[in-house]
DNA sequence: TCTGGGGTCCTAGGACCC
DNA sequence: TCTGGGGTCCTAGGACCC
């Protein structure tokens, strides 16, 4: 039995993160500008995005904006823990809840309306309690769809609970600028505005074709539906990651193939353990250069067989690297990360079964089912889920 | 200003197969 | 002998997000 969107959904957006997290921590950083990260802006109190700081900006330029700002390093376990915490809130409110990164996820509320009220006072008993529980400031945007909910919440924050009624939809919509669009960034909003485009209305008036061919067929189709309010993705509880990886900026310092070596193999080592810890394998080892001009590449190869074994991977790194090698000295290389992709169970189909946790019984009938029709491997995933739930779950040999 | 580290999705061409 | 349409997989790159 597949659970189905209802609506309506709440997109919930922890205010500059890091920064608030850090704020938290530490009383003498509240009310003050703070900046997490030295070398580049990993995240900025409001307070510090008051002077102009922004995340992703430079450091040295960040501190010359903003010279009363406390510079703190990041503490990434304890985000992580907090991260946690969080959404632990989310899944007590819903089961409904589909992670997009570390500090925002959106809950599909639909199923709740009867028993909680609604949807302005899920959102709002929502907020009080991530504050309670966590200590953190958390934006939600509330609307019928993923992607107004998610515009609704850019719009409210900080701190703020904005709802879009499903009869003021457009109205909310259309006056707003391209830029404030999910998927709109740099370029696309650059190419609206070179053709006078800049208010989502006159994306709205623009027929398919012209943003087809303005932006590209994916993009163009994309863009055009949200402008008119279109956006039918359910909320999806159960995604996996799609690939995981980790890179190092390296300086400007030319290396030698030997330190390049040692960078990988400590990359590689951390990823493979991480890779094993979540249970999972890869097919395509991805190795990810960036160089002196800013330009990047990248070179992959698919290996016959999935695997999480450390030597494996850093194996097939090995070989991306030595056949890069004239690329890393002709170009200054600055990064250099490996990515792991093609994951285990990837695009497959997930299952999410209504069973009671000590029902263990039903629980395996239904896996042989599974198994039947999806084939033997269809089932890790089950098992995985029901050992988290602390059921008696077997595993197929594999 | 001079740029980190983690991700997602899409496109396009070529190889290969039926 | 010369020819089609459709599909999948792999590789590389690009836009975008936090």
């Amino acid at each position: 039995m597949f659970m189905t969107s209802e609506g309506p959904i709440l997109h919930a957006d922890l205010d500059a993160f890091y920064a608030s997290v850090e704020q938290r921590d530490d009383p003498r950083l509240r009310g003050r500008p703070v900046i997490v990260g030295g070398g580049v802006v990993l995240a900025a109190s409001y307070e510090a995005k008051a002077c102009g700081v922004r995340t992703a900006m430079g450091g040295a330029l960040a501190r010359r904006l903003c010279p009363q700002a406390v510079v703190v390093p990041p503490r990434m376990s304890v985000y992580s823990a907090a991260s946690k915490a969080v959404f632990e809130v989310f899944r007590d409110t819903t089961p409904m809840v589909e992670g997009l990164s570390i500090d925002e996820a959106f809950l599909d509320v639909g199923g709740l309306l009867r028993i909680s009220g609604t949807p302005s006072r899920i959102a709002a008993r929502l907020r009080a309690e991530v504050l309670g529980a966590v200590g953190l400031p958390i934006t939600v945007g509330v609307a019928r769809t993923k992607f107004l909910a998610k515009v609704a919440s850019g719009v409210a924050k900080p701190d703020g609970l904005l709802v879009v009624p499903h009869d003021r939809e457009l109205e909310f919509l259309h006056p707003l600028p391209v830029e404030r669009l999910w998927g709109v960034g740099k370029v696309t909003s650059a190419k609206l505005r070179d053709r006078g485009i800049q208010t989502v209305r006159q994306v709205a008036a623009m027929p398919e074709v012209d943003l087809v061919s303005l932006l590209g067929r994916g993009p163009g189709l994309h863009l055009h539906a949200l402008a008119h309010n279109r956006d039918p993705r359910p909320v999806q509880p159960g995604r996996r990651r799609r690939s995981m990886g980790s890179q190092r900026a390296l300086g400007r310092r030319r290396r030698t193939m030997a330190e390049l070596d040692e960078i990988l193999v400590g990359i590689v080592d951390r990823l493979a353990r991480r890779l094993r810890a979540a249970k999972r394998v890869c097919r395509t080892v991805v190795l990810r250069m960036r160089f002196t001009d800013f330009g990047r590449a990248t070179r992959s190869r698919t290996l016959t067989e999935a695997t999480d074994h450390t030597e494996t991977i850093l194996a097939a790194v090995r070989r991306l690297l030595t056949e890069s090698q004239s690329l890393v000295y002709d170009r200054g290389l600055t990064l250099i990360g490996v990515s792991l992709s093609n994951l285990d169970g990837d695009g497959a189909v997930q299952l999410v079964l209504p069973f009671e946790a000590a029902d263990s019984d039903a629980l395996d009938l239904t896996l042989d089912g599974v198994r039947n029709r999806f084939g033997a491997g269809a089932v890790t995933r089950a098992a995985l889920l029901g050992a988290e739930a602390g059921m008696e779950v077997p595993l197929l040999p594999d």
